[in-house]
DNA sequence: GGAAGGCAGTTGCAAGTGCAACCGAAGGCT
DNA sequence: AGCCTTCGGTTGCACTTGCAACTGCCTTCC
């Protein structure tokens, strides 16, 4: 009778758990250590990475996959621990650059090593072929992607081939 | 100068983002289809599939990786709804089982074919090998468990390291 | 040039979640 | 038996997040 774990949603459910599992431990590692939260890291790293070590709030918050208001708060925070500034957007004055400070990027300095070496222990430790699971993922992660701003509006075909039952199910 | 993503931090963050906009993709079919949120699925699922259709919190907590507190409340919103009973435990007076009601197993019926649908859509339909993405990352999830358990109660020496503060806020 | 519509970011508000503290019950120890 | 520790579940509280509404700016079209 089940179904599910037959139609292959037991892979889903293995990312969903792994994931909310890994986060905690990492959030456990980095609190060990005096850190801030696994979140600010993701904006710091995310912004670090950039070409020109400048980024736009909605840049940011597609990439880390937050809504922008849930990321207008957290810049607010990470800011007024001073690792962040807001700059004004000289291209569109509507706009707003994020750009790490020197205590930012001292932070990620400091915090690196403890987020590699919790990654490292709780979750490519365990992990056979870590480059297999990434390529695996990455199309999955782009058609969320594309969907998400498609449907940003609505997404005809998504619903109509959503109401088509799971056929896969049917074993 | 990516130095996250050569130590295999890339695969981690694959993991993250398309759990993240999975299941955000999923809640919104869900809302769609005017059913109730991914989390209830989570519970009630679990409690279906389990031999005697009848779950401790706990096991439940545990299963969807989820605090107790935070399940209390999540199970008081289900059971208000109608779908979850909960029942006192002959063999410990602490405990309460969880039981589907008839609008629970009904509602899981309807809620099925939509939640097998999105998973499907979203995300079985562009993984190559979903079993492989499971087999990898059960071991993942295996000592994640394990090590939660272990840490439940205290890691000694990770406090010690705890008590250096980010000294680059100074500035 | 001016109006209409869309986009970037922020704010009010409500919902969901975790931590710490608590209560009652179970199990171990003397 | 009685005490003490541990465990299961709930509650108070604070925090984080998302949605909807709003402001200001950009873009398009007349």
């Amino acid at each position: 009778m089940d179904a599910p774990s037959a139609c292959g949603a037991g892979a889903w459910r293995a990312v969903f758990v792994a994931q909310h599992l890994v986060a905690e431990r990492i959030e456990e590692s980095l609190a060990e250590a005096g850190l801030p939260p696994l979140s600010w890291y993701d904006v710091l790293l995310t912004v670090a990475s950039a070409p020109d070590k400048r980024l736009r709030m909605f840049e940011v918050a597609e990439g880390i996959v937050m809504s922008r208001s849930g990321l207008t708060r957290l810049v607010d925070r990470i800011e007024k621990g001073g690792y962040l500034r807001r700059e004004s957007c000289p291209s569109d004055r509507r706009g707003t650059h994020l750009a790490l400070t020197d205590d930012g990027e001292a932070l990620l300095q400091q915090a690196l090593p403890v987020y590699s070496a919790a990654v490292q222990q709780h979750f490519l430790r365990h992990l056979g072929d870590a480059a297999a699971v990434e390529t695996l993922l990455q199309p999955v992660v782009e058609a969320a992607r594309a969907s998400r701003k498609a449907c940003g509006n609505e997404c005809p075909d998504a619903a109509a081939t959503a109401v088509a039952p799971v056929t896969a199910s049917a074993a």
